[in-house]
DNA sequence: TAAATTATGTTGGATATACAACAAAAAGGT
DNA sequence: ACCTTTTTGTTGTATATCCAACATAATTTA
């Protein structure tokens, strides 16, 4: 096996894992590397998948299609994110997503089995790998349940005060950065971002926040209201 | 330690493990069974916790405050349900919501390093536990994929679309059943029930669906539009 | 620095949703 | 069967969003 010349160390799945370990578990978990084309498919849609994959190089596209043929791209996946890994590990059928190269891609491919299941072996970093596996399951729910509480508000005014309210609290103070732009964080709130625009000025001229760029600030507490 | 009498066998995080193993796995998980009140804290925004919880009797309400103080209900969770399992999986130091009983309950805790960590000895349910664990997890995320996927849709016409042609794809048939009253739908959907209900009678009588109560089909393809 | 590009804010008209109120149909209880 | 309660469908009006077009500010490139 040709050595792996960038081995995503940096990557969730391995962390906790010394890099002099690093040949004994690719081996052992019959880790494969392969090349992609922009506009290749990784996964398609319908196939069976038991693999969880890995970007080494460039991002991934995942993709959906609906009833209608209309597509919808639900994720992009950058380097060292990881893709198709709740699709194996909750073992369906049938993917009912396509996973697309969006540019020239290396990824490592790497069957759940291999993971979830210990190998019997000395393979002390077996453990570890498995809590990784959790853990990044685990911190996807609670991002996509985080997404679906700003999503189901109402209106745009609602969804804002949410999603700042959220990011408030991780900040642990009233004044805070957003690693969105505009658009992005329009399109991640699922609002029209010119209505997003003016209803950011609509509460700051109300007193509600005060922003500058990426930078926010809430100034009122429920009580002040009434 | 008091027999347990209604095991929660039934529960995806004992599946695959013999009802003979069950008194060994208690003691080897160090579960505990813990009874509140209607109302009754279970878990409290801000604590950390390092247990998942299994409902055994009666039901609980998961809840999240704002920075304003506005509460939102994010899950009703029944008999047989696991709750915590993401923010102690994840290990998030302060828990962002809160969980409530919502009637008189009881719950069995489980602290998650029980299930993670195998305990060397003999246990060879532990394996299947954890598989248990990452299984749920990767259900959940897939669940939560999906409603992120429908909700995200700009107006009631596409959300509705959304999930009908996702339900059309599991049923395997442009006809189905749908597990929601028009209410619950709405709910899920994010959108008003009356909106909701005027179009699906639009969209009936333009000839994209049709449906009677709970079971709807879908007719037209994207070529027969243009 | 100037010019070009991109990001953000603002506005108005067409369209869609929210809300309330009510009608009709279905389900449940006696 | 009857009455009651719940669910679902319909409609009108106030409000909010979408969309396009443009203005302004920030950033990048030459």
């Amino acid at each position: 096996m040709s050595k792996i010349l960038y081995p995503p160390m940096e990557s969730p799945l391995f962390e906790g894992i010394k890099e002099t370990e690093f040949s004994t578990l690719i081996s052992c978990l019959a880790a494969k590397v392969r090349k992609y084309e922009k506009n290749e498919y990784v996964f398609r849609n319908g196939e069976h998948v038991d693999s969880i994959g890995l970007v080494l190089i460039g991002s991934v596209r995942v993709m959906h299609e609906d009833f209608w043929g209309k597509t919808m791209i639900l994720a992009h996946i950058e380097k060292g994110g990881v893709f198709g890994e709740a699709f194996s590990c909750a073992d369906v059928e049938k993917l009912p997503v396509s996973v697309v190269a969006a540019e020239p891609l290396e990824v490592m491919l790497i069957n759940i089995k291999r993971i979830v299941n210990t190998c019997g072996a000395a393979c002390s970093f077996h453990t570890v790998l498995i809590k990784n596996m959790i853990n990044l399951l685990a911190r996807k729910n609670i991002m996509l349940t985080e997404k679906i509480q700003h999503i189901t508000r109402r209106n745009t005014r609602e969804k804002l005060l949410s999603y700042l309210s959220s990011q408030s609290k991780s900040a642990n103070s009233h004044s805070f950065s957003i690693p969105f732009s505009r658009q992005e964080l329009a399109d991640y709130l699922s609002v029209e971002r010119s209505a997003m625009s003016s209803e950011l000025s609509k509460m700051r001229n109300e007193g509600i926040l005060s922003f500058d760029r990426n930078r926010f600030e809430l100034l009122r507490k429920e009580e002040d209201f009434y």
